[in-house]
DNA sequence: TTAAAGTACTTTGAAAAACAAAGTAAAATA
DNA sequence: TATTTTACTTTGTTTTTCAAAGTACTTTAA
């Protein structure tokens, strides 16, 4: 390992992605609206970071029709999970670790 | 609580911001160039994100010289413990609370 | 002694990211 | 039929990030 924060992923460097990829690791799926309220995001804020974890591959989107009405559907790919695993790992030990550092 | 993200620290979003404040927090001070070997980042990098720390008072600036070397050494403030703690423990619910979504 | 290289930062300005407002298109309501 | 609401997407400005260049020395070496 290069250094401490090597295995911090950039792309979870946000609040509202850790939101999302946690709300998508605990529940198999989450929509547009559900996400939207539980971050308490703008409609812009929702849409480009999906788009951003969804250019990563690290979820997927589902598209479809629910009640006549549009509905997007997101699912963490086990790419994501496995890289938001990982996060979680890095960043465990980033807190935990007591640097030897002797200053 | 507003939504599950709002105790999420913006200021603590970026990884490097992360590194140094993890590093602060177990070591009671570090210099410009230990926290740039650490982290692995460029000099402006750190310039910056400690600014951007300072800033918020979560961090304190000691400037002197080592051996004739401009030296700057930063250290954890009260306050910046405290959001730092706070932001851990808002990380770690987010994680682990199980929300009852329903979907 | 003076030129070149190194140290420890700071400043700068371009590039990328974040944001919310505005836009779109269809559905529900009145 | 008109108006409002829903469920997004697009747009363009603002903010943030970044590394290259700049500054002000100190050290080494010729």
């Amino acid at each position: 390992m290069k250094n401490i924060i090597s295995n911090i992923n950039k792309a979870f460097d946000h609040r509202i992605r850790l939101g999302i990829m946690s709300v998508l690791m605990v529940n198999d799926h989450a929509d547009f609206k559900t996400l939207k309220e539980l971050l308490g995001a703008t409609d812009g804020n929702i849409a480009s970071h999906t788009k951003a974890l969804e250019k990563q591959n690290y979820i997927k989107v589902e598209k479809s029709f629910i009640d006549r009405k549009p509905n997007t559907r997101y699912i963490a790919s086990d790419k994501g999970r496995k890289a938001f695993r990982e996060h979680l790992d890095a960043l465990e030990k980033l807190l935990k670790t007591k640097n030897e550092l002797n200053i």
